[in-house]
DNA sequence: CGCCAGGTTGATTTCGCTCAAGCAATGTGG
DNA sequence: CCACATTGCTTGAGCGAAATCAACCTGGCG
């Protein structure tokens, strides 16, 4: 499941798979000069996970990043009661793993797949090495952590001050945004398979009040749902959902 | 209240002011070669702020990174309805603005002076000069805001697992490790002058429910309170009740 | 003095959690 | 092919935590 590991098992490995020009990856990669790219392109593993398969593991020291060249990955972190919370969902052309990279600390969550997944693996010595001498690139990392960061602090205050139905309401409004599929009728299409209980530990609340909330949503003509599958037709009431019931007055600011 | 208005008042002007080594300094700017020390010198901008002052607005554009070099600094958030959430407090050693300074979005939260507060502002162009010529500097920031990414993550799964009680043992953990003082009878005394209003909004709760958990805290003898001061003899007493007190079976994991 | 902001407290209501039951879809073994 | 278990999801009823609302207290301060 592990770079290190795939070093061993040459059957798993393929290079240059992914730094090629395609669109997603230009905005990581795009600064790195031939002699970059050829440090990166001998030293990256890729790998394609089937869906269940773990990437990494909570507690587990990081070895490297992860660029997501195709695929659904869960970060999923378990207390010691064995409580299992979703904390993310990345998709294609985004990176895990750079946070324990570059603060030095052990993965605080697993990885898992979600849907099949294609990975290209770079060891964290190349890309420390990368970082030091290439300035551009090091200034794109910050660029990108340096905008999780806001989207973790975002998230945190509306935790802070949204109450359960809001905060479904801006999850789907999240997952409109990056997997929405724009159907020919004008509706939207959402698909992201997990189950309740993971959307619910993903808003901080419990899948008995999500169904209550989805159901509410239904009634209200506000979505429909076909198992995982949601179905918007007007994205509008959504904001305006927001708009009309502030739980606590709330608007999103300045942003 | 800005760099660039600092600029154009000379009486509010000094340099060189806390780039020498002094131990809190060292972590961030370590890495800089004289020359790099000599750039930042002759753009840096020293400013004491009184109790009160605004150091940035909330939607502001970033125009630089303010090193706090003593005092004590709230950044808060105010939502369309005016209501106020302080998110962050932030003292001697830190650095403020880094994050829209990166990521290159306008300020989303305001800067404002608890205690009064000396800042080295060091502008923008600067920064970024500095993190292109210098990538010692630049891993340094990248740790820094790796680390900042790692807390804002933990308190978000806080926020979304632990009741309030459970917050406000975990937020006084926090100021304790921060800001305690140590007494010769074994005591701590944290004395963080912030409103219970905004200490309310720190954890996303109301003040009238901290009032209370507080209250409980004080007849069962975890702490004692003399106005903003927190009196805490058994530091022990607090993890004790975290262990105990499992709302939602939690524990911390992994980190 | 009266006023006001900050803080505490009590009474009441609301939201969301807990627990338990039921249901549909899927899988499994006889 | 059917009986049965399993898993994911929904629903209802009851309860508890926290918000809301209102009262009151305290210490500055004009």
């Amino acid at each position: 499941m592990y770079g290190a590991a795939l070093v061993n098992n040459p059957s798993t490995q393929y290079k240059s798979c992914c730094f090629n020009n395609n669109s997603r990856n230009a905005q990581f990669w795009s600064t790195l000069t031939k002699q970059d790219m050829a440090l990166l392109n001998s030293h990256v593993i890729c790998h394609t996970y089937a869906t269940g398969a773990a990437i990494f593991m909570q507690g587990d020291p990081c070895e490297g990043l992860f660029f997501v060249e195709r695929g659904l990955i869960g970060i999923r972190k378990i207390d010691s009661d064995g409580h299992s919370y979703l904390v993310h969902i990345v998709g294609r052309g985004e990176v895990i793993g750079y946070r324990p990279l570059l603060s030095g600390q052990l993965h605080r969550a697993g990885a898992e797949v979600i849907e099949e997944t294609s990975t290209c693996f770079v060891p964290s010595s190349i890309i420390r090495q990368l970082l030091l001498v290439n300035s551009d690139f090091a200034m794109v990392f910050l660029e990108y952590i340096a905008k999780a960061l806001g989207e973790a602090e975002e998230r945190l205050f509306q935790m802070a001050t949204l109450n359960v139905n809001t905060r479904i309401i801006h999850l789907l409004v999240r997952y409109h945004d990056r997997w929405g599929k724009h159907l020919e009728d004008g509706s939207v299409h959402i698909t992201v398979p997990i189950t309740r209980d993971d959307l619910a530990s993903m808003i901080g609340a419990h899948p008995d009040s999500v169904s209550r909330a989805i159901r509410k949503f239904k009634s209200g003509g506000l979505i429909k749902t076909d198992g995982r599958t949601f179905r918007i037709s007007e994205f509008g009431l959504l904001t305006e959902y927001l708009q009309e019931n502030l739980p606590d007055h709330q608007t999103n600011v300045s942003d």
